[in-house]
Formats: structure tokens, sequence, C-alpha cells
DNA sequence: CGGGGCGTTGACTGAGATCAATTATGGTGG
DNA sequence: CCACCATAATTGATCTCAGTCAACGCCCCG
């Protein structure tokens, strides 16, 4: 976790704006304390007043809420590189809760740090509010999904985001990505039943899409998966055209896990 | 549009974060150029690279996106003092439209003003900063609303939010709103088809807890309104409990149209 | 080897969509 | 002031996608 191309983060943010060595040397340094977690566990609670951000390293969280009547609403999946909470650093009460979907690493970065690093570097402010601002833009295609588009575009287009920001951090191998989430999950991200979800995917591995068992999605139709779901990744933001697994000078060690 | 507290985005951030008196004036001049706008018209489209930020002075504006099949969704509905494309000054291209509902005052900030101030007043960049992250609490809200709740639910969530927010800029006048908003925009924001929302909107009215007609929303039973949408305002971060139009001393003319 | 989590399947139900008119309503021009 | 037109609201009839209910199988793990 030493070597500044090593975090994800630095990556990722780079990846929406230019960052001069000095603010990747800061961004890396803020990220001290490196914290473990098991699967299934809540992170934050709504409700809760945070001191620290945090930085998914390694594994997938999801932020949530658990609505009156007992259900439960998904509003985003964490891939590593994401700060799933920054927005906790400019306000103050939480008003959802994040959880774990596999075993996670995870950065710690305080408050306290945050607004050293911001008031003294504008332009790394303007960097991570961008990923806030992604985020919203994320949170608006989900909303357009679940308003206007039917099951099975969802469980496409949602495949079509999760493989093109698993990709951008270098975690997809060609169609191939780890998918911990399980049918209830999807169920509650995308508005639909357990049950209708288990269907639509049926649906998706007759048409020769996909294939998903064992927590790993493999595309088989990447250009089929996105014209059914609708796809368009502009919303993403994502500067660059080749996938990060394209690049081959770029010399951050490629890692097996 | 001179005296700093004429300005409802300045109220709107000074409710959200303190503002020195500096600050304030730096806010108001970055305003400089006022301009008009009828209904129904298209302010900022999808794909576009806007070099100047909207404030919303009068009026009633929503972000939307048109998807393959023409279908439409709508994100959010904005109330004056919003800066309805805020993050066009972090984000290069607009990934959805804007447009109004009815007639507009906007005032316009070149992105030129918009990076001096906040590079020189971080402050008052967390306080842009943080609208548009209570932007994406309301995103988030909408999703669950869209993905978990009935039309009934939704319906009253909706109007009991464009209620709170229109009272903390003191524009609500008791339980009565102005509501610009037509049954086949209602159906666009809510995921519902224009007959479903036309439905729903007698059942509410059955209900007795609201009257709406010419435009003009009354709540009749507020309590019975938030219960039935399952509302808690905390996800609007607003930190006053009491609402602007309580205060006396304010002296905000009390404008008809 | 028993139990809990996850996935799968079938049968039935229902909230909300769609189709198709019909009726206000609010301008607009004569 | 009124005819006219477009937009918005309303209503009825029918259909369908997705939800609900209820089993059952699989697999991992204690």
């Amino acid at each position: 976790m030493a070597a500044p191309n090593d975090n994800p983060l630095i990556r990722k943010l780079a990846y929406l704006h230019p960052l001069s060595d000095l603010e990747r040397e800061l961004l890396d340094k803020a990220c001290s304390r490196i914290v473990r977690v098991g699967p299934d566990q809540d992170l934050i609670n709504e409700g809760d007043r945070p001191t620290e951000c945090n930085l998914l390293l390694e594994g997938m969280t999801c932020r949530y809420k658990i609505l009156s009547e007992g259900k439960r609403q998904i509003f985003s999946f964490h891939v590593p590189g994401d700060i799933y909470d920054a927005q906790s650093f400019v306000m103050e009460v939480m008003d959802h809760s994040v959880a774990t979907l596999t075993p996670c690493t995870i950065a710690v970065i305080p408050h306290t740090t945050m607004v050293t690093i911001t008031e003294e570097h504008p332009r790394l402010a303007r960097a991570v509010w961008k990923d806030t601002l992604v985020d919203a833009s994320i949170f608006r295609e989900w909303m357009a999904s679940i308003g206007r588009r039917s099951a099975y575009q969802r469980l496409a287009h949602l495949m079509c985001e999760i493989h093109a920001r698993l990709d951008a951090v270098g975690l997809a191998t060609g169609g191939r990505i780890d998918w911990p989430i399980t049918q209830s999950e999807i169920g509650d991200a995308l508005g639909l039943s357990l049950v209708h979800v288990n269907r639509t995917l049926q649906e998706l591995r007759g048409a020769g899409l996909i294939t998903l068992k064992e927590s790993k999605l493999v595309i088989l139709d990447l250009p089929g998966l996105k014209t059914a779901g609708d796809f368009d990744p502009q919303y993403l933001h994502m500067k660059a055209r080749r996938s990060i697994s394209d690049r081959t000078g770029d010399a951050s060690e490629p890692r097996e896990r």
C-alpha cells in the first residue's frame, strides 16, 4: 500500500482530473490507517456523524436505506477506488447506511486531513468534488432505470455499469468480473422482487449475453448487453476511451488475485 | 436584486453553511447578468459544455433525460435559490438537460467567477459543494420512492418535499404552494403513467389530504400527507426547525403572480 | 447431518400500464 | 365577447409485467 500508483483512489481521481506529483503524494499519505472488514457488515449507519472518510481498496460495498415497512433500497455499489462516504466530509449527518458485500480492505482518512488537504489544494478538492458529482450522475441514471426501463433492461444496464467501473480500475479481465451481488440485493437495487430478478437473469442467460455462477459474471456479448440495457457510459464521466487493462505503458504492475 | 439578503441563493447557502459578510457580498456580486425565460424552454441540453452556472431566482425548472424509446425521466424540480447546474462547473459535459416549467428569472454566474471564488474561499466552495450533495441526497430519496414506494406514497412524498423546499425559501403560505407541474410531468418524475397519476391524485383528494387546481396545491393535512408519503425531511439536510415563513423579521415582500 | 442462505420454479394476483375517448381550461385572434 | 385550438385533466375498459405466496433443491458450514 505504499507506492502512489498502487492506490486505486489516486488512479481513479487522476482519471477524472489531472493531478500533480505533490497532490498524489498528499493523497497517498492521507491514507494512513488500513482496516479489514468481513462480508455483510455495516460500515456506517443512517444518523451517524462520521469523523473520517473511507476509501475502498479491495472488495465491494453498497449504500442503502431501510424504508418504513422494512423495504430496502440500494443506491449504489462501490468498487476499489471509491470513497463511498465522501459526503460525510461535507455533511454532518449520514442520511443512509453503507455495508460490505464481500470482505473489504478500507483506508481511513480523517476529516481533519481532508479539510487540510482540500483547503490548501483547491484542485484536489475539485477532484474529490467531481467524484461526488459522478456519484450523483450515477444516481440519476439508476433513477432513469428504475423509473423507465423494463426489468430486462435494468439488469443489463447494471451489469454494463459495474463492468465499466471495474474495468476502469483494472479489475475486469475481458468480460469477466467478480459479481458478489445476490439476487435479493439486485432486486433491492433495481426496484424488483427477488423472484423476478431470478427469471430475468435466466432471460439474459437464454439470450446468450451472460453467464453467472459462483459469483463470477462473464459477459459473453458486451455490445449486445449494452444494447439490451440501453447503456451509454457517458454518465460515468470517464475520459479515457481505452480501458485501463489496454494500457501497457502505464507501469502499474499487473497484479493477480 | 441588489441587497444580499434578497438573493435566495445566499439565503439558502447560509441555511446550509454559515457565511461571512465578505462571502455573502462575493456571491451577490457573482450574479451579474439576469435573464428571463418563458415556460417550457430548454435551458441546457445533454451534451452541452456550459461556461456558466445558473441560479434560479423565480419560477420552477426541472432536470431530465430522454431515454431511447423516447421515454423521459425527470430527476428533480428546482425552486428559487437552486443552482440547478452547479455540476457543470466541475464536470465538462452535461449528462442531462434542464428545462423551465414556468416563466423563470435566472442569474448567470460565469465559471471563471466560480473558479476564482471557490479557490480563494474554500468555505464558500464547501457551501456550494454541500448544495450539490443535498441534490444527490434528494436523488437517492427519489430512487427509494420510485423503487420501493407505491404510487400513492410517491405522490404524497413528492408534495411534502416540494412544500418543504419552497417553505425553506419563504414561498409557502401555510400549506399553500404554487404547483406548476402537470400530471404528465409528475408521471415522468415518479415513474408512473399519466393516467395513474390522475387516479392517484383523486385518491389523495378523496382522503382529504390535498386540494389541487389551477396550479395551486393546498395541503389540507400536512402531518397526514407526511405519514401517507413516509416523508422524513432529514434527507434535505435543512438545519433550522422553524420554517422561514415563521420568521417575521425577514420582510421578504409577499408577491402575487 | 441439520440448518440457514441463496437460487429456482410454479401458480395466482394485482398495481399500474396501455388504449381510447371525452371533457375542461386557458389562451388567441377576430 | 366569442369561436377556436392546443394543452391538460378525466374516465372507462382491458391488458400485462412484475409481485406475492409457497415449495423445493443446492451447497456450504458448523
